[in-house]
RNA sequence: CGCGGGGUGGAGCAGCCUGGUAGCUCGUCGGGCUCAUAACCCGAAGGUCGUAGGUUCAAAUCCUACCUCCGCAACCA
């Protein structure tokens, strides 16, 4: 039966390009979309552009752009680099549409009439220079505990306190440097904790078979601590859709971004000519799925199945979650190249399908995160790839187009060859692996066939049958067989070659290749042509240039980004020249500067001051590396109370410059010697 | 004791649910072959399966504790 199948991945922040992270989410859907498609399913996948809330409006702002403006010009280099990446989306939208407002004023219309929607007083940060209310992350200021600087609000990087926003200590807004007052202000909450919601989450995310395992679990701890009703409101000015009956309000950014999906989605419709309606009712028979990161899922197995739910629409059919990329087992890095944006993948290994093999080949149903290994991506692709599964055609094509004019053997002579019809009962397996999101466990099934083939190549010496004239017709066999299995092996490979496959249909003479097809060899009709290379091999050197390129890329953007943006401080309050002359500053020698294990932020040094030398931790650690400060010569705080520090004491303080970007340490003129008094 | 997921030959991973001689790819070494993009085929070396206990005739696999790595931590997006 055919099925209609919703598919989304989530909604990309509009205020940065892709990078692999997100190339990877796209990767995983398109996979399974394809496969769904190849078997004759309705499949609808669409996504947008997360345009709405305070970064944006921001950022758009010190770029002297409107928001508008901004997420548009994001939106159309979004929509180049996942075309790039051949992935199948039907259509790409904005939150920032007609669609969604009508849509989110609907769901917020119904929610209201279900009585799930109050209003609350709430006391928040406010920047009385700016003139707007301060989410958490702009607020900086010095930790309760330890006093260390420019912390944020939630917890201390330096001593590892936790603590509220509320409990800092000369809190700052990091857009004036402003302090930040407290303003009341009231909010729109909708109402998690109702017993409708918590009854309806719980069966749902509980569901047997439904989750994943790890997703469940992790839902069930939220259910324990209890669920809080959600703030869905932000005050003005905010880039964002205003609260209909409540003016200078507007919906948080996370209220209208799930119903992108379907604002996608119904632009769609509108163009296709599908009932958006019937197709998003409560008991509607078709299926929804969202492809998620592990970081959202609070946001897509708690809150939007509740909205869709209590707005009287279908919920999802699943929700499937992934990890995160990481490269070379880390984190990405800017500074170590490995924060690779899709635009430089592209630029320099011009291929998407390497990305796309190396991918599936590693990815699996449950959220662990997944490593792009770089080294392993070269040996991984040019071996499986190149060197097993492209190797067959280049093997033999050349045969059939020379020898027998680019016809393959009667089918009748090798109709009932057993390692074929083996290979062709493998596809039931390979479809289940690859709507079970399996991918690895099919690649490796897949590439399994592959080797035996190559065995078989091996085992019958083509390039010896064609020196006998005699055996002409076994050589025509082998080559046969050998081309059929390289066409089988195309078509399982489809969903996450889609380019290759349709190079390959070209080579073969054949039509489009679906699952179906894998019952309809290789035959007369079709003519094989002239073998050309379907794919190149990755160079070593590329992916040297392609870390390089990032590398580069991260000092040419240093210079200009604090000139955008410098944070000036006000100037504190006056003081006399004695309350100035009490601190005692001296020109220091650093002999010795190294890493403290566990620490994040800190240097420890060991600074040279004429008359002793001193230890003091330092947090530059992410300005400067150890060897760059070994023989320069700063200035230090010598009469500093010294201070116990988890890893041990600091006597003193060296001056740096800074303004939440960047650091710059202080260093005299030449000539300064260690000890001499600062005055 | 915040939460989740890992720790298997040099690298990347599978196996663990349903205990029973440790498997795949790359790399290394030796051999073969030459149709093919230095490819392919055969063979070898290399692992106390993070550590310590426990259950069992038997544990990589089940249980407990610990060490360690990665990621996350809703009223940020």
């Amino acid at each position: 039966m055919k099925k209609q199948i919703l598919v989304t991945t989530a909604l990309p922040y509009a205020n940065g390009s892709f990078h692999i992270g997100h190339i990877m989410e796209y990767i995983q859907a398109d996979i399974w979309v394809r496969t769904q498609r190849m078997q004759g399913h309705e499949v609808h996948f669409v996504c947008a552009d997360d345009t709405h809330g305070a970064p944006i409006m921001l950022k758009a702002e010190s770029e002297g752009v409107t928001p508008e403006a901004l997420v548009a010009r994001i939106g159309e280099e979004h929509k180049r680099d996942w075309a790039d990446f051949n992935i199948s989306f039907d259509h790409w939208h904005s939150t920032h549409s007609p669609e969604n407002r009508e849509l989110a004023e609907m769901f917020y219309n119904k929610l209201k009439a279900n009585e799930l929607i109050v209003t609350k007083t709430i006391e928040q940060f406010y920047d009385p220079v700016k003139g707007m209310f301060l989410p958490d992350r702009y607020i900086k200021g010095e930790c309760p505990k330890c006093g260390a600087k420019d912390q944020y609000g939630d917890s201390c990087e330096v001593c590892g306190a936790v603590y509220a926003p509320t409990e800092l200590k000369n809190p700052y807004s990091t857009l004036t440097g402003a302090k930040p007052v407290m303003k009341q202000s009231e909010h729109h909450f909708f109402k998690l904790s109702d017993k409708r919601c918590v009854d309806f989450l719980q069966e749902w995310t509980q569901a047997p078979g439904r989750l994943q395992v790890e997703v469940a679990n992790k839902a069930s701890e939220w259910f324990k601590a209890g669920l809080n009703d959600w703030d869905i409101s932000r005050d003005a000015p905010y880039f964002g859709f205003e609260i209909p009956g409540a003016p200078g309000k507007y919906f948080y950014v996370w209220l209208d971004a799930p119903i992108g999906y379907l604002a996608s989605f119904k632009h769609w419709c509108g163009k296709q000519g599908i009932d958006f309606d019937a197709f998003l009712k409560a008991d509607s028979k078709t299926e929804m799925f969202h492809f998620i990161g592990k970081d959202i899922l609070y946001f897509h197995t708690l809150f939007w199945p509740a909205m869709l739910k209590f707005a009287g629409y279908r919920v999802p059919t699943n929700v499937f979650v992934h990890g995160f990329v990481t490269v070379n087992g880390e984190k990405m890095s800017k500074s170590r190249g490995t924060f690779i944006n899709a635009r430089s993948y592209l630029d320099h290994l011009k291929n998407p399908e390497y990305l796309r093999y190396y991918l599936a080949a590693k990815l699996n149903a449950s959220m662990e995160d997944i490593d792009l290994n770089l080294d392993d991506f070269v040996a991984r692709v040019n071996s499986d790839l190149v060197g097993k599964y492209i190797n067959i055609a280049s093997r033999c094509a050349g045969f059939i187009e020379k020898r027998f004019a680019g016809k393959i053997q009667d089918p009748a002579l090798w109709a009932g060859d057993e390692t074929l019809a083996k290979m062709r009962g493998s596809k039931g397996e390979i479809i289940a692996l690859f709507e079970a999101r399996e991918f690895a466990k099919a690649i490796r099934l897949i590439m399994e066939m592959a080797a035996d083939i190559n065995k078989f190549i091996d085992s019958e010496r083509p390039w010896e049958l064609a020196k006998d004239a005699a055996k002409q017709t076994v050589l025509h066999s082998v080559c046969t067989r050998a081309l059929e299995a390289f066409r089988m092996l195309t078509l399982y490979l489809k969903p996450v070659l889609p380019v290759l496959a349709a190079n390959v249909e070209k080579l073969l003479g054949i039509p489009e290749l679906s699952w179906e097809d894998i019952d309809k060899p290789l035959s007369a009709q079709n003519t094989i042509q002239k073998y050309k290379h379907l794919m190149t091999r990755v160079e070593v050197k590329q992916i040297e240039d392609l870390t390089a390129a990032n590398q580069a890329g991260l000092q040419a953007e240093k210079p200009t980004a604090p000139a955008v943006a410098v944070n000036i401080v006000p100037i504190g309050e006056t003081i006399g020249i004695d309350d100035f002359s009490r601190i005692d500053l001296r020109v220091a020698k650093i002999v010795h500067a190294e890493h403290v294990p566990d620490a994040e932020k800190l240097l420890k040094l060991t600074l040279d001051i004429g008359s002793e030398t001193r230890t003091v931790f330092a947090g530059i650690k992410s300005a400067y590396s150890p060897e760059s400060l070994i023989g320069r010569h700063t200035v230090m705080v010598a009469n500093l109370a010294p201070r116990k520090m988890r890893f041990g004491e600091s006597q003193g303080m060296v001056l740096a410059a800074g303004d939440g970007t960047g650091l710059y340490i202080l260093s005299p003129d030449d000539g300064a010697k260690p000890g001499m008094r600062v005055k």
